[in-house]
DNA sequence: AGTCGCGCCTGGCGGC
DNA sequence: TGCCGCCAGGCGCGAC
């Protein structure tokens, strides 16, 4: 479900009731997620206090003094603070219990996320090969483009590639790719020098415009206090194959990049 | 080193 | 109503 905006909505929303809050039991339901849960690890936090809920890339950060849980959503997984008493539902299968009386409740029906202690090597190496956050002043276009001049693969598999920006999922970079008028099937080498500048412009602009709306909301994606996110109102050509592009009028298209639906405007985009 | 395609899962939907 | 195939917001991994 979730990309950059999803995950950044799902931190803000549970971070106020977390802070400074001591875990007084982890209960875990089901531990098989995309990899096995190390129930002897992460039970280490009970106990401990969080100090703060940080976000790299999709990772959630739950820190604790010296090390962190390390959360990622996977396809369809949430994160919602309840009561610690709220009966769990079938694909509830973590709880953080804590002190206040709530817990931070994890879902995930694919369970295609995962739980992972940050002393895990798996841990550390899944962050260390992170490229920069698309936010930060280190996405720019000279990185981009010298990212993209050597590349064989379509523009849309780079801005997807998490070793060149994080967190750009397949609604995002779709999205980015129309609003900057390329075609997504474009070859990354044969992106001239000033097209990296718009592209880097539009996918920070649809980041940022995404987190304002807490994120997308097509299925079942919720904020920390249940509510949906707004973005889906924005999107421009995600899940609009056969409608009418926003600028031209004429049926949007769609095709297949790295096993990806991929909607764009063949006449907007090139 | 870059690129490709597989597979991990469940659930919802459209077609028959 | 029921069954079946297809599709879905991610992403690491092994094979070339």
């Amino acid at each position: 479900m979730p990309e950059l905006p999803e995950v950044e909505t799902s931190r803000r929303g549970i971070e106020p009731h977390l802070i400074n809050q001591t875990i007084t039991d982890i209960v875990i339901r089901n531990g098989k997620l995309r990899w096995p849960v190390d129930k002897v690890l992460i039970q280490q936090a009970i106990g401990l206090t969080i100090n703060k809920i940080s976000r790299r890339a999709k990772y959630l950060l739950i820190e604790l003094s010296d090390w962190s849980i390390m959360v990622h959503l996977g396809m369809s997984g949430s994160l919602r603070v309840v009561p610690k008493d709220t009966p769990p539902n079938k694909h509830d299968h973590i709880d953080l219990v804590l002190w206040n009386g709530l817990c931070l409740r994890y879902t995930d029906p694919r369970r295609f996320g995962c739980w992972l202690s940050s002393k895990q090597d798996r841990a550390t190496k899944l962050l260390n090969t992170l490229g920069p956050e698309p936010l930060s002043e280190a996405f720019n276009s000279d990185w981009l483009f010298g990212q993209c001049k050597q590349r064989q693969s379509p523009i849309k598999q780079c801005i997807m590639n998490n070793q060149i920006v994080v967190g750009v999922g397949n609604i995002y970079a779709t999205e980015a790719l129309f609003l900057a008028g390329i075609h997504p099937s474009r070859k990354a080498a044969s992106i001239s020098k000033k097209r990296p500048t718009k592209l880097t412009e539009v996918i920070k602009a649809v980041i940022e415009k995404a987190i304002t709306q807490g994120g997308t909301t097509l299925k079942d994606f919720t904020q920390a206090d249940g509510k949906p996110g707004y973005f889906k109102q924005s999107l421009m050509v995600y899940g609009r194959e056969g409608k009418p592009c926003v600028t031209c009028n004429k049926p949007l298209e769609k095709t297949v990049l790295g096993q990806r639906a991929t909607v764009f405007c063949k006449y907007c985009q090139n």
